[in-house]
Parts: structure tokens; C-alpha cells; sequence
DNA sequence: AGGATATGAGTGGTCAGACCACTTTCAAAA
DNA sequence: TTTTGAAAGTGGTCTGACCACTCATATCCT
């Protein structure tokens, strides 16, 4: 019973001492010998049972100088399960649908949750729509941003640089359009039209994308 | 900058072999020895990687047999992924509401992309709400499955792993009721109502939870 | 001959000790 | 005072040695 996957054990023991000892994201934890004679273990035991714990991004080691928490807010969840997940579900269909779904859910977020004095925000987003460089992914990486929901934005962030952005340099006039229309909706927290504009703007780009060479 | 990490390039040369040799799960890998020599580094080097695949579910060791590939994926890192990151309330709060909107997506789209003759599919749901085993979880799942959409459907059972699913042997009234008004609705293809019941039922569960004991 | 038993090879699990590469520190040298 | 460099501490790696376990095979007893 007790045999085997200690490493699993010791995964949960510096839990139990990070959780004891209030330690915070970025703070220090003690060096591998000192764990390893502290736990009476091996240190290439200990070792396994850290790798794990790095390869999930709970902790982040500095050849030289030692082993810290890291700031597991970051979900690094999804870095690793997007090696593979996104391996068999290359259906660049899926991958499509599931960011805009994203998207749209970020757009509703922002149009019922709106607190207060948010305003200044629309007014520099609108101000920028007219640079040739705001593409579609920065002004929907600023709603991203606004939805607070950092896990979603973390997937739509992964989704969106798997799916490419095949965008010109220059942002059609037909874009700055959808943009302002969409925009103009949240601002009045207007969620039906919002979502509207928002998803006329994705059939216009999608119909775009497979009129000109639709990569793989 | 080849420097460190090593064992990082070993996971990533496993994959490659398992996908070369075309191996599937349950397909026994090469001994620890054997690919320590055959990938020229030290043994304890290659187990530190094995471990972290181990822990993400993607390989199972079996002590004096081997090590294999595993098929049922995930289990320990969302085990070990919950205690660690959602202690983090707003982590909670992001988890759940991802899911949700994976969730909620899924019904628009099984609204509105109805094509024909899945009316039976909704006759043997109806009739399995009665059962006491079926749970919101089972009702969404066949959702999902339903919305076609793969990877949504993937990272909604990684979510679902993910907050855990603290339900009670038996489901309540009040969720066999609210399963039952979703799923007329969607029946209907009436999106409107459909989502509405859903968010409400949703709603309501977040109560729920919140008064029992909300475990950290 | 047939079934129980012992043996050995192979495997993962663990450990101790030894280097290496790197960072930080701080005291000695300029 | 500034520069230098040696030492201590840390993670990264490798080696070789056991242990515990599984399985196939050979061996033994009836």
C-alpha cells in the first residue's frame, strides 16, 4: 500500500509545507538536499517529485540560485495540455469556433458586468481603432483583458496564436467597420447588437479567409 | 541556452518515439535502462521526465513489468492541479465560469444546428433524468458531445475534473426540474429559453454551493 | 507425466555520492 | 575605494548499487 509513487507523496508534503508556512508566489523554498534529508528521501526522489511540479508551472527552479514558487495564477494548465490536446483536434474548424465562443462569452461579460468609470478605456480603445496596425486580434485581446477572466483568456490567447493570424498589414475598411459598430454596442451595453455586429464581423472574416488561399 | 532543462527535451523525444513507432495506449515503452542508453543521459535524468509524463497521466509504470502508455488521461494532474492552484478563490470563480460558458455555448449551438432526426437522442435523455445517478455533469456531458465541437468538449472534462463535482448520491428535485425545463426548451430550439433555464439552474447550484461548506 | 516450487533475468523504485555549471557573497588584493 | 577571486551554496547530471516486484523457465517431488 505504502509502496511505490512516493514522489506522489512528497508532491503533497510540500504542498502541506507551502500551505503551513504561508508561503507566497515567489518565495523561496529550501534547497533539494535540505528537503531531501528534512523528508528523508533521496534527493533524486525529491527531484522527481519537483520536475512534476515544474512541468505543471507550480514552481520554478534557478540553476544556482534555487527552487521558488511561481505564480501559479498563470495557469500553465494550459501550456501543457495544449501539447496535446491540440495534437488530435487539429480541426482548425474547432479551434475557430471554440475561440470565438470565448470571444462572444468576453463580450456579454463586458456589457452586463460593467461597473462604473470604464469609460476612459472605450474612448482610448476607440481612439486606436483608426491606427493601421490594430488588427482584430488586439481589439479582441483588449476585451479579453476587460472580461476578467484570466483563465479564458489564457485559452483564447493559446487558441489564437494556434490558429494563426494570416491578417495583412493593413486593416480593411470593411474591419474598422465591424470594430466600430461592435464597440459602439458595448459602450451602450447593448449585448444583442454587440454580439450581432461581433459574430456578422467573424461570418465576413471567415468568408475572407476562405475566399483567399485557406491555409491547410 | 542548451543548457538546462534537459529532461524537457527528453519528454519531448518520447513523444516523438511514441509517435514514430506509432504506439498506442497500453503499448509497453522501452525499459528506463534501455532508453537512458539508447537517448545518452543518466537514468535519473530520464525517470525525472517519466514522472512528469506519469503525473500527466500520459504513461503508467508498473513496478518489475514496465512502463506503458496510458489511455484514461489526466487523473493525477487534476488531482494535484486542485490542491495546489484552487486555493485561489478567484482561480475557482475562472474555472467554473469557463466552464460554463463552454457549457452554454454548447446548447446555442445544438439550438441552432439542429439537422434532423436527432429526436431520439432527446427521448433517451428525457428518460434518463429519472434515473437518481444522472447528474448535471452526465445531462452537460451528452451536451457537449452533442455540440460537436471536440476540443470545447475537451477542455469542458478537463474544467469538469478540474472544480470537481461535489454532488450528492442523489440528484435534488430541484435540478431534475431544471434539467427538465433545459432540455424542453432545447427540444424546441428555443435558444432564448434554453440558455435561460440553463444560467438559472447554474445559478442556483452556485447557491448551493456557496451555503454548504464551500471546501477550499 | 503433472503440478508445485525454486531460480534467475528483467523491471521500476530508491538511495548515496560524486562531479559540473552557475549565482551570490564577501574578504583579500589592487 | 574599487576590483578580483575564492568559497559556499544551489540546481543539473551521471554512476553504480541495492531493493521489491513480476514473469518465464527450469527443477524438483509426488
Amino acid at each position: 500500500m505504502n509502496q511505490s509513487k512516493r514522489y506522489l507523496d512528497i508532491v503533497r508534503d510540500i504542498r502541506d509545507m507551502v500551505r503551513q508556512e504561508k508561503l507566497k508566489p515567489g518565495d523561496r523554498i529550501p534547497s533539494e538536499r535540505e528537503l531531501a534529508e528534512k523528508m528523508q528521501v533521496g534527493r533524486s526522489t525529491l527531484r522527481e517529485a519537483l520536475r512534476s511540479l515544474e512541468l505543471l508551472g507550480l514552481i520554478e527552479t534557478r540553476r544556482g540560485e534555487g527552487t521558488f514558487l511561481s505564480d501559479h495564477r498563470n495557469h500553465k494548465l494550459v501550456e501543457v495540455l495544449s501539447t496535446f490536446i491540440l495534437q488530435d483536434n487539429r480541426s482548425h474548424e474547432d479551434v475557430w469556433e471554440t475561440r470565438l465562443l470565448h470571444e462572444i462569452a468576453a463580450i456579454q461579460i463586458i456589457c452586463q458586468n460593467r461597473t462604473t468609470s470604464q469609460l476612459n478605456v472605450w474612448d482610448s480603445l476607440r481612439s486606436r481603432l483608426k491606427e493601421d496596425s490594430f488588427h482584430r486580434e488586439d481589439f479582441v485581446r483588449e476585451l479579453m483583458v476587460l472580461s476578467g477572466n484570466r483563465l479564458s483568456l489564457k485559452i483564447w490567447f493559446l487558441l489564437t496564436q494556434y490558429s494563426g493570424n494570416p491578417y495583412d498589414e493593413t486593416v480593411s475598411v470593411e474591419e474598422v467597420d465591424y470594430m466600430d459598430k461592435t464597440l459602439l454596442a458595448i459602450e451602450k451595453q447593448d449585448t444583442t447588437t454587440a454580439v450581432h455586429e461581433f459574430k456578422a464581423w467573424s461570418d465576413w472574416l471567415k468568408k475572407e479567409r476562405t475566399r483567399n488561399g485557406d491555409h491547410t
